[in-house]
DNA sequence: TGGACTTGTCATACG
DNA sequence: GGCGTATGACAAGTC
């Protein structure tokens, strides 16, 4: 039931005067609450405070549409607790009493402070951070909800003040190999193309422009990629191919090795010899030194001496095998050269089946080799990129959670301000006779919708 | 001497 | 089916 009261607002109350007004929303019971007249309209006694009221309520208006602001969240702060439909049970224990002679103020903990009065009327905030009863604490104060599908039993204040507020493996044996004897590793072939890959295919076709003993190679242009493709039937010459071996074309030492090589007499100068017989022009060539492209840089050992160890150490497993095999062609040109050249080089040279399994095998390896390169360079760079992009969610984290705390300090201000209007209105209410409405008997609730409700209290629950 | 690191190689899968 | 590539795993070399 509503009864008709007095207001002091400009518009008044409205009350829908149903039989069904005695009932909250949610079924609880306004059997109590003080009936406004049937045609909702509530008489308002108008005092001398009316252009305050005015200024008031227009304050009000303006902090309740804040309530319909939503801001994204990451976590619980938007959690769907918001929904309690908990029945109105009383208003004894809320901490928020307008009647207190102590009421809460917007300094110590005006969130709580609101959320103790009005925590059920600030479901739009709940709706931003149900976790509120986590920060400020519960107050165990339950109040009314005003469900849409039932008739207020009053009418929306609001709606009154404000006519345009309508819209609410494998095991690599090397044990089982014929040349196990030595290791095979730490030593390349020294016919390491730059890096082949795909991003790297210029660099990696330099690997066939002429060198010595293959100065008479035609360019070969196929589409926009063209490559010089050596004269296979050319004689090789390796008689003044002494640049320095190093089985690394592709790292940036090769780009400069007298800054990164100082020429040093070796004892094993016999054996770079060799090299530079199997491999002509790894380092000499000004182009395969030109390959060493950035995307080799990562790969450069970090044990310079290690190239050193390569450059005149003792042979790799396939170079013994070529010079024991004498395979008439360098290795480099074995690993490097396309499928057809490399077949149409086999076929000028009459291999036996042994030769044939060692170039094949060294043409295997030197590709492998390669990929292994690539395959641990694109490894490192995704680490790099991971790592980067993870400093960067980081970094992103941290700022959302600035915005929001500070979001919700602006927002529990806010709330503060609203719970000062509300007991302002609140207290100069004036009922049919022009008495303030004791705050012992009501309260001031706000619906869902932002609307002002007139509420008694300790309403009997049975109406449900 | 053991660990970290680099590099080559093998096996395997895939296009 | 051959070939090239990618990649995990292993082993050897180096510091």
């Amino acid at each position: 039931m509503c009864s008709t009261i007095n207001s002091a607002f400009p518009a008044s109350f409205i009350c829908e005067g149903s039989e069904n007004s005695n009932r909250l929303h949610g079924g609880v019971s306004m059997s109590s609450t003080p009936r406004i007249s049937a045609s909702g309209r509530v008489r308002a006694n108008y005092t001398p405070q009316q252009s305050e009221m005015d200024w008031t309520w227009q304050e009000l208006m303006a902090i309740t549409e804040l309530q319909e602001f939503e801001v994204p969240n990451e976590n619980s702060f938007e959690a769907g607790t918001y929904v309690n439909m908990e029945p109105m049970v009383h208003y004894g224990s809320c901490g928020m009493n307008l009647a207190d002679p102590n009421p809460p103020t917007c300094q110590a903990s005006p969130a709580a402070a609101f959320e103790a009065g009005y925590s059920d009327a600030m479901s739009p905030y709940q709706r931003l951070n149900p976790n509120m009863e986590i920060h400020y604490g519960h107050t165990g104060c339950q109040a009314s909800r005003l469900l849409p599908n039932a008739p207020p039993f009053q009418p929306p204040l609001m709606s009154l003040l404000d006519p345009m507020n309508t819209n609410h493996g494998h095991v690599k044996n090397s044990n089982g190999h014929p040349d196990d004897l030595e290791s095979d590793s730490g030593l390349s072939l020294g016919s390491s193309p730059p890096l082949a890959s795909p991003e790297n295919e210029v660099h990696g076709m330099l690997t066939y422009l002429p060198r010595n003993g293959y100065t008479n190679g035609d360019l070969d242009c196929t589409g926009d990629q063209c490559h010089m493709r050596p004269n296979l039937n050319g004689p090789v010459d390796y008689s003044h191919t002494f640049g320095s071996y190093s089985g690394h074309s592709y790292l940036p030492v090769a780009a400069n090795p007298q800054h990164m090589q100082p020429h040093v007499p070796h004892p094993h100068q016999h054996i770079t010899a060799m090299k530079q017989q199997l491999f002509p022009a790894t380092q000499r060539d000004p182009h395969a030194a030109h390959s060493s492209t950035p995307r080799a840089v990562s790969f450069q050992s970090p044990h310079p001496k290690t190239k050193d160890v390569n450059l005149s150490g003792p042979l790799t497993r396939d170079e013994r095998r070529a010079v024991v095999l004498q395979i008439p062609f360098p290795l480099d040109k074995i690993v490097n050269l396309p499928v057809d050249d490399f077949n149409e080089l086999l076929s000028r040279h009459a291999l036996n089946d042994t030769q044939l399994t060692l170039v094949r095998d060294i043409r295997r390896r030197g590709k492998n080799k390669v990929a292994a390169q690539n395959c641990r360079k694109r490894k490192l760079e995704n680490i790099v990129h991971l790592e980067h992009e993870l400093g960067q969610l980081r970094a992103r984290r941290e700022h959302l959670t600035r915005e929001r705390l500070e979001f919700q300090q602006n927002l529990n201000m806010l709330k503060c301000r609203l719970s000062e209007l509300h007991a302002k209105v609140f207290s100069q209410l004036r009922d049919e006779e022009g008495h303030p409405y004791s705050l012992e008997d009501y309260s001031l609730q706000q619906s869902n919708d932002g609307n002002l409700y007139l509420l008694q209290r300790n309403n009997s629950l049975d109406g449900e």
